[in-house]
DNA sequence: GTGGGTGCAAAGTGTTTGCAAGTGT
DNA sequence: ACACTTGCAAACACTTTGCACCCAC
């Protein structure tokens, strides 16, 4: 997502703040400051981390209470990687569509869309009686340029 | 899946018990044909409970020693419905391919497969430079009879 | 007999919450 | 001023583990 982007996603958020009449604290800059700054995946740990860099006074307590309003909002979405912990996405806002592809040789994670797929999910939707509201797709795969090079163009592995 | 393919699986699953020196105890007896005895998806929890109506003396350290055992095995699949605890889906061992279609009318589950989805799946993968290894589709839908009908054919709802 | 298996209870781990003090509006 | 927020530490819920005894092979 381009800078740009982040950036009007981060004013639809405050809004959002603002509507439900919360509060912007210090903390509460920080931490959303972080996550409309990055487009990596991030733990609750990590953006507590990430967070007391910009903030020293951010507790993990706050970083646990901001995150369900990220989440509610549509802004960010929690992701199950089946690794030990929960993942966050921060570029939902702009994708919500989006698809994850997970490497399993460097643990990279590409993010991807498409349109035939989206229909496709539409109509198996329909033909067993339902109507789509969300999906998520995540494609667990192996680097060819590993296999053919012995090193992978996403991280020396 | 059929009575016959669950006791195949079992079959497969003893083997596989066998082939790594572990032992059959009345324990992991009781858990095993709670497993291949069911089609519905279930918790660490639930399988607890049903493994101790089967045997009193099952122990939840046991069952939580078990699970990794179906799940490593290939027999079980372990699910992340975004509910509050871990599902575990028992129907995993002839079906290696299902998705699952969630209703948020009733929390019905619906299991599908689709051979145009996996093609689409692959093709995707090739193309980001991948091959695919394995996936996993949630569709979050809601229920197109409640809304006509104001009732839900899967549940009460 | 031996090495894996068991239940129990204690320890872990990630997340939530009660409380009293602090602060944005 | 008032209601929302905060950090802290205790509480939680789920899962894992150390231990001494047990039992399948």
């Amino acid at each position: 997502m381009s800078v740009a982007d982040k950036e009007a996603a981060k004013k639809r958020f405050l809004e959002f703040i603002e509507s439900k009449n919360l509060r912007m604290t210090s903390q509460r800059q920080a931490i959303i400051d972080t996550v409309f700054g990055t487009d990596e995946h991030f733990t609750a740990e990590q953006l507590l981390e990430w967070s007391k860099e910009k903030d020293q006074s951010v507790s993990r307590a706050t970083v646990y209470r901001t995150l369900p309003l990220l989440v509610e909002s549509g802004f960010v979405q929690e992701m199950d990687l089946g690794r030990e912990n929960k993942y966050y996405d921060p570029n939902y806002a702009e994708h919500p569509h989006h698809n994850h592809l997970i490497c399993q040789d460097c643990d990279k994670i590409v993010e991807f869309e498409d349109e035939k797929l989206e229909e496709l999910e539409e109509a198996i939707s329909n033909r067993l009686g339902f109507s789509l509201r969300t999906q998520k797709l995540q494609i667990s795969a192996s680097c060819d340029q590993l296999k053919k090079l012995g090193a992978c163009k996403n991280k020396s592995c």
